[in-house]
DNA sequence: ATTTTGTCCTGCGAGC
DNA sequence: TGCTCGCAGGACAAAA
């Protein structure tokens, strides 16, 4: 499940591939990519208009915020001499639309050849062009299709330029504005439990539930500790946790369970190995020896060691 | 207003 | 053997 690790994986993945490419094909295979997790509702000419939005269009760059990736559009400068017939030479203009991406639970990047054989849920592609290097094929594989696409509107967010859909998304802790006392004063603030706190992508983004699970084990709190009786030098440390275990991640390429996420060459990561709890119901706390507990809320699997987190 | 619940989707494995 | 059922969960609309 990509979270902010794995995310930033692919980002780092793609960047070298994507940056400074321009889109000379664009091929949308399930239109249903095109909409959104609770908008299943495709208009018939979306596909159209997103390979309209993109062909010719020069990537950027490949941003990050938590979960959600996007890749700022420009015109390639060719395409913009010829567009403003006998104009002003004006200054590139600083990119006003983003392509956004949003693996969900299940999507992938894969760099190829046009020639490599397509794998089964390959959802869309885009074909890039790049100066004096050979073409080569971005292509979106999703089995579950919680995973987007879409052409967005560049707007300002806690001081980032951030395609319209991703705005309300908080600062992640890999952030450089990321301010870690606002944030354990928001999650404070919040009537829920910590784990509910810690998922919600408008107070911290960027943690999934492993991570999450991950970060409260680290920290010594159970996922349904009250976030107003939790005092905030706890929140400081799960937040320091959820950050540290992030950055761990990171560093080994990502968590890959099966082979629902992959790195861009569809290499795994090698965070798994060091999971504490996530995954590991049943086995014995590597802290104390007791059996991890596996239990459902929130509609969502929840690990923890019933004697290293106290029930609140 | 804020918090919780339900829904979307596919493949796989357990159980009968 | 073949079927059904449950499970995996990110984000968001809808309900509470």
């Amino acid at each position: 499940m990509p979270e902010l690790p794995e995310v930033e994986s692919v980002r780092r993945g793609i960047q070298a591939w994507a940056q400074g490419a321009r889109v000379d094909r664009v091929r949308i295979l399930d239109p249903r990519i095109l909409g959104t997790t609770s908008n299943r509702l495709i208009a018939p000419e979306a596909p159209a208009r997103l390979t309209a939005e993109l062909t010719g269009r020069e990537l950027a760059s490949v941003e990050r915020r938590g979960k959600f990736m996007w890749l700022p559009l420009r015109h390639c400068s060719d395409d913009t001499a010829s567009g403003s017939a006998g104009g002003d030479a004006v200054a590139e203009p600083s990119p006003a639309r983003a392509l956004s991406v949003h693996l969900g639970m299940s999507g992938q990047f894969r760099v190829h050849e046009s020639t490599d054989p397509m794998h089964r849920h390959t959802r869309a592609i885009l074909g890039l062009e790049r100066a004096g290097r050979e073409r080569l094929e971005l292509r979106f594989v999703d089995q579950r299709i919680f995973g987007h696409l879409g052409v967005d509107d560049l707007v300002d967010s806690h001081g980032a330029s951030v395609p319209r859909s991703v705005s309300h998304i908080a600062l992640d802790p890999l952030d450089p504005l990321y301010d870690p006392e606002r944030t354990a004063r928001r999650i404070q603030a919040k009537r829920t439990g910590m784990k509910s706190a810690l998922l919600d992508q408008t107070v911290i983004s960027g943690i999934g539930n492993i991570y999450a699970d991950e970060a409260l084990f680290a920290a010594r709190v159970h996922p349904l500790a009250p976030t107003q009786t939790t005092r905030i030098s706890r929140i400081r440390t799960v937040l320091a946790k959820a950050e540290a275990v992030m950055r761990d991640s990171l560093a080994q390429g990502g968590t890959s369970f099966d082979a629902l996420y992959v790195h861009v060459n569809g290499e795994s990561g090698y965070f798994e190995r060091s999971l504490q709890v996530y995954g590991r119901g049943g086995l014995p706390c590597n802290r104390c020896e007791t059996p991890i507990v596996r239990e459902r809320f929130m509609n969502r699997s929840s690990h923890f060691c019933p004697v290293c987190q106290r029930k609140p």
